[in-house]
DNA sequence: TACATCGTCTTGTACGTACAAGCTAAAATT
DNA sequence: AATTTTAGCTTGTACGTACAAGACGATGTA
């Protein structure tokens, strides 16, 4: 996968910040600074930078410089892409319906175009854990058009983001959620480990990527009384 | 409030759309287009663009064109500053405390700074109403320190940042958030006439301000059975 | 000492240019 | 007629420049 210019700055600070060389509060470079050190101009740093902010590393202060920022005990779900990216380490994952022909969940809030309707669904059903706690269960749907050799397919590092970027080029290019409070029905109270009735977090999302026919429909159940949901937005 | 270029070009697009004159699925248009009607450089559409963008108002093709989204029955809460903005026209608002100066929350997600907590806190209570149906009960505190009078301050179209910016020049220039499903206490579930252990979600907020030294620490309560939040997030 | 000014750093806005890459329909080729 | 090529539109990336505006310490002045 061909990076650009600001990718690259992007994911070098990102990896910068994650392995500690730097700590909340620290100061970045300067954009000037960056501009040298990389042989880049301001614009495409500016870009980087815009990018870090959006997604809540860093914060910047008009006429101070670019700081970074505290990573709060939560799941960034709502402005990253996946589970595995917004939690980080510590994630185990298992399979309750393995990747397989279903057919479309037409009870969703945001509901197959047309074109999607007409192909086959592909499903699959994860539960995902941060350490030995249940924190959420996830339902996925997409159409079966242009992932040959899906089923059966080994996931790479348990992402299923980071599979359909390395094996089918298929990026991520935006998503809408809704969020509703529920009453967890006895089987997800069952593996959220939660009584039934307990209040739940519901998330329905809509995966945009750079396919035009390939949307990925999740319905999301997440139990949030040990680790909340957390976003953030910028400017 | 003297506005920048890209403020002026993405208001005027924002007033177009809610008008009706841009409709859902009309291409925007083009960026050269819009450089020539204004005057204006890509650069500088390109920003406005990108806020449209991040705002859910638009969607962007590449080597087709920018398009206007469908706007979803659902309160944009988590990407837009405010309850006002995110809903429209329908809204009703009730007062159940008057701001007035109130002791600081120590129970929040997101603990004020010490300076902050130095400072008096200034606090009110709103009950917010789409048409009949009550779907939010809203806290508010800030520290008292850059709003002289505010106390008695008639809001500026029942709006608390609109109040802010035109009066005392203070802009929200981002905020963080932690959600999360809980049981309805008695007096929420009074106010919001749901069953008291009925599931809502609670969200705590912290807006960032141009001002240094003020946040505003809001906790909301949400009734999400019939307006659920809405949320989206782009490239 | 207290205060204002200045210089220099930072980020923010805006200009202009060039080419890459995706999409589409017309034109040329087979 | 069916296919390929081309031309012309679109947005995406990246270059370079200039000045505005905020932050802050050093310097000069009262």
């Amino acid at each position: 996968m061909k990076k650009t210019r600001y990718q690259e700055i992007e994911s070098m600070l990102k990896e910068e910040i994650q392995h500690g060389n730097l700590q909340v509060g620290d100061y970045l470079p300067s954009e000037n600074k960056l501009c040298s050190n990389f042989s880049i101009t301001r614009t495409t740093v500016r870009k980087a930078l815009d990018n870090l902010l959006k997604e809540g590393y860093i914060e910047k202060q008009h006429g101070k410089g670019s700081r970074v920022k505290e990573r709060r005990h939560s799941l960034g779900l709502l402005n990253v892409k996946g589970f595995s990216e917004a939690v980080g380490m510590n994630v185990n994952t298992f399979f309750l319906q393995e990747p397989a022909k279903r057919k479309w969940n037409t009870t969703t809030s945001f509901q197959p175009s047309e074109n999607e309707l007409k192909a086959n669904s592909l499903h699959f059903e994860r539960l995902r854990c941060v350490g030995n706690d249940p924190v959420m269960l996830e339902n996925n749907w997409f159409a079966d058009l242009e992932l040959k050799n899906f089923i059966g397919q080994e996931f790479v590092e348990d992402s299923f983001f980071k599979t359909l970027s390395q094996k089918y080029l298929i990026e991520i290019t935006g998503s809408e959620q809704e969020l509703r409070a529920e009453y967890a029905d006895e089987r997800t109270a069952g593996y959220l480990k939660i009584e039934p009735g307990a209040p739940i977090l519901h998330i329905s999302v809509k995966f945009h990527t750079n396919k035009a026919n390939l949307n990925i429909y999740s319905e999301l159940y997440c139990n949030t009384m040990k680790y909340p949901i957390g976003n953030s937005y910028h400017l």
